[in-house]
RNA sequence: GGGCGAUUAGCUCAGCUGGCUAGAGUGCCACGUUGACAUCGUGGAGGUCAUUGGUUCGAGCCCAAUAUCGCCCACCA
């Protein structure tokens, strides 16, 4: 006896079971088996501490179709899981919770903050890993990385080493964006610039021994204090003058010098700029032109500092307000305009950036853009869609020295020593005895750590063991495919490129498959703030992980931000409980001893003929599809066929066999429908794992799960173009009735007789082939074939087919001015059509030019619609003479 | 200031290298408790494919402009 499926789709039943199950038979586990192909994804660590979004449950749901796919393809496949240590983001929650208890991370030291902060790691690190197990995804556990691991940092502190002494990473006094509130550098890439409504104030600078005074304009008016000199334009009529001579700054007094550099735009502002080399990038290239030197006023927590006299020890911003206001008072305001531009924030806790000169150390990136941007140009890397491959070229192209050094503690601290007598910098894997130089034996450790991202672009060679040259390194690297948001391709996209062709020579993946945010239901941001976040979790919990799966990937196109709606969630399910109730039909309809023989195909008939093709062409093109990453048309194609074609059609015309007498059609209609049920469930199962291994789990089956069956595989001798050529007219005929009927107000229990009249041979044998569907489908008391009108009286309904008309005898159910209306309509359609088709043809241009097929196909199109029109005319014609 | 994307049915979106009557889901209307499924079935209404021009026998798709919305990049103070 085989036992069915539940009466109703719980996915809760089983999900989290059949999660175990997939664990405890370890077949997300790959081996390095060098009989197969291996096909490698790296997961994109989600932050140890944080929570499953929408973004994760869309990129880790494709990482899992497409390993899915290649398992069952025949891969051996391995997708490597793994968390983030996000520096800034896990210091500042472990910095927030020391403050809800009345400390701070300097009364507690760096042991005892390091402590606090693997502790918080311990306690939050998990949550992640079992929201991604309750969406489905197949990534091997037992290889599972965390950025922090001993092994992970000591690649880290390898790449350091090596780029140090190759000269790529240095130490040096330069301009770096600071925030205030992290209290650390961060890289140009953290830095979002927001446009905004500002102010721009033209200040008077007197000029020494003179009436005169020149003008500058400024943004930012508390920088005045660090001014060390003003510029003008070489060129500018109005300063030539003033070039060489004195100004001195208002309210501090300062005598600063006024010079001349073609940076300066003549057209912009007042032409006068002012220079604070260490509070603006610009302004320290100048500064370093001039050897004007440095002086910094801002400190690190965004305060004045003494270098800003009266003004000491006023924040930034009230520094600002402060001086404007005395500028006032004092007359060397000239004028206040509103003004546009964009201020850059800090990416993580949106504070405004403070441009400060400060010793950090940086990765020199020209030599490292070059091969990466090699690589893409010369097609050995793929970007998909491919719009993205300019963003990575401008960025390349356009790169700037990436500055690592973060004054956190939370994170891979620099392999650096310093001498504490001479300063000789040391960097080594272990901490040297003596100072190489000076032989002083008082050494200290660099206090900095390195940015979050500089361990995550080594992901996909430390992950499998890199520097170590183990097995999994040996058999798996390089990746296939890195599968992405677009929003990180700064980040990360480019400097996993990049490191690993230093490092390893070779690119980490092949192609880079980047995909879109998931916005709320009306196109704006998920954000906590906002608080229109919608939690994967809770939708698991209502509809199953299948149906939010199949949402995610399905009706939009890669790369393009998608709006997340409810009602999607809900056709998905349903999608899912169609499925369902299909499978148990299949179930409830299977006798136990039919399931050992296979079928032959010359028994097969019609129905079971189209179906198989039908088939066979859904499994070529899902395919296809996938191996083009298209995801979303792969799964439409899947529903299709499992609705329209397997549900709605084959369901429908095989159910008289199942229920009728002759056994051996009985048991072929059993085998069609097992066989086509198991390969839609191989099919879908990538997208839907868990209801489709539920399933399998109640079918027969050799393979032990579904996860590690095997792929389905087009077959030309499944190819079968006549049988679809007849189910497919049959079809069309049936809806025609139907329509018909429906427009007739014809219910379908009431059923009548179908005559049709055919000359035509071939359809004629068509119809009698379709006799069931016509019965079952169309309702049909009986069918008759005739070879013309002759000997019908006028009571019946007529439906024009293509070579054929069927007449439905319904008597005095007709009423005929309804029926005149019908075929009134159908005769505008084909008018339509008519002329259409008409006009194509009588162009000569497309006759002589478009193809071919193309034509023949319009003009067999022509042949077909005057056909119709003259049965359509004809029986207009007797309708209205007899009434 | 540069770049990119979007604009297709009431709504959300597909539409692969240009070629059947432009599709789906959802919503809407009508009918339906037929032995898988009302989380369903059958039928239907609903579109100048943003606008303009061009290329082509043929354009939702290619090209050029325009408009609106969104995003990214950017050291004009």
């Amino acid at each position: 006896m085989i036992e069915n499926l539940p009466k109703t789709y719980n996915p809760k039943d089983f999900e989290d079971r059949l999660y175990d199950f997939w664990m405890e038979n370890e077949y997300f586990v790959a081996q390095v088996d060098r009989n197969k192909e291996p096909y490698t994804i790296i997961m994109p660590p989600p932050n140890v501490t944080g929570d499953l979004h929408m973004g994760h449950a869309l990129n880790n749901t494709i990482q899992d179709i497409l390993t899915r796919w290649k398992r069952m393809s025949g891969y051996e496949a391995l997708w490597v899981p793994g968390t983030d240590h996000a520096s800034i983001s896990t210091e500042a929650r472990v910095v927030n919770k020391l403050a809800k208890e009345g400390k701070t991370k300097e009364e507690l030291g760096r042991e005892a903050f390091l402590e606090e902060a693997w502790e918080w790691t311990r306690l939050y690190g998990g949550n992640i890993k079992n929201q991604l197990k309750k969406l489905g995804v197949s990534c091997d556990w037992s290889r599972e990385r965390f950025t922090l691991d001993e092994d992970m940092s000591k690649a880290v502190e390898e790449v350091f080493i090596r780029l140090y002494s190759k000269g790529l990473i240095y130490r040096g006094d330069r301009i770096i964006n600071w925030c205030p509130d992290c209290g650390t550098a961060i890289s140009d890439a953290e830095v979002e610039h927001v446009e905004s409504h500002g102010q721009i104030w033209h200040i008077n600078y007197p000029i020494k021994d003179s009436d005169e005074r020149i003008t500058i304009a400024t943004t930012r008016p508390e920088t005045m204090l660090g001014d060390l000199a003003v510029a003008v334009n070489p060129e500018d009529e109005r300063y030539k003058h003033l070039i060489g001579k004195t100004a001195i700054l208002p309210l501090v007094n300062r005598e600063i010098p006024i010079i001349s550099d073609d940076y300066v735009d003549m057209s912009f502002g007042t032409g006068a700029l002012k220079i604070t080399p260490s509070h603006d990038p610009n302004d320290f290239e100048i500064g370093e032109r001039f050897n004007l030197g440095q002086y910094v006023v801002i400190d690190e927590k965004g305060y004045i500092n003494s270098n800003g006299g009266p003004y000491e020890g006023l924040e930034r911003f009230e520094a600002r307000k402060r001086i404007v206001e005395d500028l006032k008072e004092e007359g060397y305001l000239n004028q206040v305009k509103d003004h546009e531009n964009a201020v850059g924030h800090c990416e993580r806790c949106n504070t405004i950036i403070e441009p400060i000169i400060s010793k950090q150390w940086f990765v020199k990136m020209e030599p490292l853009a070059k091969p990466a941007l090699d690589a893409y140009k010369n097609g050995e890397l793929n970007i998909i869609p491919e719009r993205f491959g300019k963003i990575y070229v401008n960025w390349l192209e356009n790169i700037r020295d990436w500055c690592i050094s973060r004054q956190l503690w939370w994170g891979h601290r620099l392999p650096v020593y310093y001498c504490d007598d001479c300063n000789e910098i040391m960097v080594s894997r272990t901490e040297p005895n003596r100072c190489s130089k000076c032989g002083s034996d008082r050494i200290s450790r660099e206090t900095d750590t390195l940015d979050t991202w500089f361990s995550s672009a080594l992901w996909p060679f430390s992950t499998l063991g890199w520097p170590e040259e183990t097995e999994d390194l040996k058999y798996f690297f390089p990746t296939d495919v890195l599968v992405t948001g677009y929003d990180i391709i700064f980040f990360w996209v480019i400097r996993m490129v990049f490191s690993s062709l230093e490092q390893m020579g070779e690119l980490p993946f092949k192609d880079v498959f980047l995909n879109g945010l998931v916005n709320d239901s009306q196109g704006r941001k998920m954000s906590k703030s906002l608080g229109n976040g919608i939690d994967p979790l809770e939708i698991i919990d209502v509809y199953g992980a299948d149906a939010l799966r199949f949402t995610l990937v399905t009706g939009n196109t890669p790369g393009n931000d998608m709006r997340f709606h409810m009602e999607k969630v809900e056709a998905s399910r349903n999608f899912a409980n169609k499925l369902w109730n299909a499978s148990r039909f299949v179930l409830m309809n299977l006798d136990e001893d039919v399931v050992s023989k296979d079928f032959n195909l010359i028994d097969l008939e019609e129905e079971d003929k189209w179906i198989i093709s039908r088939l066979n062409d859904a499994i070529k093109a899902v395919t296809h599809n996938l191996d083009k990453y298209e995801i979303g048309l792969a799964a439409q194609k899947i529903y299709d066929f499992i609705w329209d074609d397997y549900c709605d059609w084959y369901i429908e015309m095989v159910k008289s066999r199942l229920y009728g007498d002759d056994q051996a059609s009985k048991e072929l209609a059993q085998r069609v429908l097992l066989y086509v049920l198991k390969d839609i469930n191989r099919l879908l199962h990538p997208f839907m794992p868990f209801i489709t291994e539920e399933i399998w789990q109640h079918l027969p089956h050799e393979e032990n799960a579904l996860i590690i069956s095997q792929w389905p595989v087009y077959k030309e001798e499944h190819r079968f173009e006549e049988s679809e050529k007849t189910i497919e007219y049959v079809k069309s005929a049936i809806k025609a009735i139907r329509n018909a009927r429906a427009e007739m107000n014809i219910g379908p229990f009431k059923k009548s007789m179908i005559i049709f009249v055919v000359e035509n041979e071939a359809i004629k044998d068509l119809i009698i082939e379709g006799k069931r569907y016509f019965i079952n489908l169309a309702s049909a008391e009986d069918i008759e074939i005739v070879n013309n009108k002759e000997g019908l009286d006028g009571d019946y309904i007529s439906v024009v087919l293509d070579k054929a008309e069927a007449f439905l005898p319904l008597k005095d159910l007709i009423d005929y001015d309804k029926e005149i209306e019908r075929l009134e309509k159908e005769e505008e359609r084909l008018q339509a059509e008519l002329k259409r088709v008409r006009g194509k043809l009588s162009n000569q241009g497309f006759v002589s030019k478009a193809p071919e097929k193309v034509v023949n196909a319009e003009r067999d199109k022509l042949k077909k619609y005057e056909e119709m029109m003259d049965k359509v005319l004809e029986r207009l014609e007797s309708l209205r003479r007899d009434k």
